[in-house]
DNA sequence: AAACCAAGCAACCGCATCAGC
DNA sequence: GGCTGATGCGGTTGCTTGGTT
């Protein structure tokens, strides 16, 4: 509506491409004085040759505290499985309920990743369906022979049953998948690099974060084994996430799993003040971790997954 | 060692939605 | 209620990197 395309960013000497470690500690900086928000002035202020759009980018996806990336946990695959399922390429809704994730990474993990390992898992599956069947078929063929006096509805006593395609059963696609990747947990998790400049961007930061309290540690275990050395000393639980409160652009259209599982207020301090947040990053991270804990602890959802309507049943926590 | 190829991911782009006037 | 600017979101692109020939 009248609106130049791409905002501002057409405009001749505005830089595209990759951000430099320079750029990365301006706009830090900028926003650690500033807070997040109000893009339109970033670049003015700051002198960035970038526009409001890919300072916000920048931001979100690749500087905002608290962010964790790469090397998914089987949990959070199975997260994003899940919600994937149920929401569709709801990207930001996903990545509202792991708050370490941005939904680009995820978006970008389940293009690459996850949808890749699904599609194997589910042709493995079929072929073995199709081999099982063929082997039915030949069987019933030469009993034809042998039981022509019996009913016809002898064919639905179950014995069709294992032929049925897959996503015929009774059980939900997310059922399915959280099934394959359960079976798959232990499987290699791929191993992701991380552009030289966020160790040094991680590095120049930490100058004017000192007081900063002690970084919150991941509840699962098993992901900390996965973390690289690197990443977890310096961007995955690195003490930006004391100024978590500014960044506010987590952009969900869905509450987040805690604002559900709880009575708790919306956490509206997000854009206000310098204060530090901690706490109640760590409050709404408990929160999180008690439905995570409903999610996945594995025996009593099965339970729950076979006595009901499979991944549906999963609606009422999350909406 | 060089060329080629494929995978991964950061960033771009354009549309949708929100918010203020 | 309509207009406009700001921001959010999801699809796509293209660069980088690692592996293979």
């Amino acid at each position: 509506m009248g609106r130049p395309p791409w905002c501002e960013c057409d405009k001749a000497g505005i830089k595209k491409g990759p951000w430099t470690p320079e750029e990365d500690l301006t706009l830090v900086s900028y926003i650690h004085e500033h807070g997040a928000g109000r893009w339109r002035l970033v670049p003015a202020s700051t002198g960035l040759l970038r526009c409001s759009k890919s300072c916000r980018l920048r931001w979100t996806n690749y500087l905002r505290p608290g962010i964790r990336r790469g090397n998914f946990s089987p949990r959070e695959e199975r997260v994003i499985v899940h919600l994937q399922s149920l929401l569709g390429n709801r990207w930001a809704a996903i990545a509202s309920h792991l708050p370490q994730r941005t939904d680009n990474d995820i978006k970008n993990y389940w293009n690459t990743h996850l949808k890749k390992k699904l599609q194997e898992e589910k042709e493995k599956q079929q072929a073995a369906i199709f081999a099982a069947a063929g082997h039915v078929d030949d069987d019933r063929r030469h009993r034809r022979h042998d039981v022509t006096a019996s009913s016809p509805l002898s064919k639905d006593d179950g014995s069709y049953g294992y032929a049925r395609p897959a996503a015929c059963s009774s059980s939900t696609a997310a059922d399915e998948v959280t099934q394959l990747l359960i079976a798959r947990r232990h499987s290699s998790s791929s191993s992701s690099s991380y552009p030289s400049s966020m160790d040094n961007i991680s590095k120049l930061l930490k100058g004017f974060l000192k007081s900063s309290p002690p970084p919150a540690q991941d509840d699962d275990a098993a992901d900390s084994k996965l973390k690289p050395s690197a990443i977890d000393d310096d961007v995955v639980v690195h003490p930006f996430v004391t100024f978590d409160h500014m960044s506010g652009t987590t952009g969900s259209a869905l509450p987040p799993i805690s604002d559900v599982a709880s009575t708790a207020p919306p956490q509206q301090v997000l854009t206000t003040g310098h204060g530090c947040f901690h706490d109640e990053a760590q409050q709404q991270q408990q929160q999180l971790s008690s439905i995570e804990n409903w999610l996945f602890d594995e025996p009593n959802k099965q339970q729950r997954m076979e006595n009901s309507d499979g991944c549906c049943s999963l609606l009422p926590m999350l909406f």
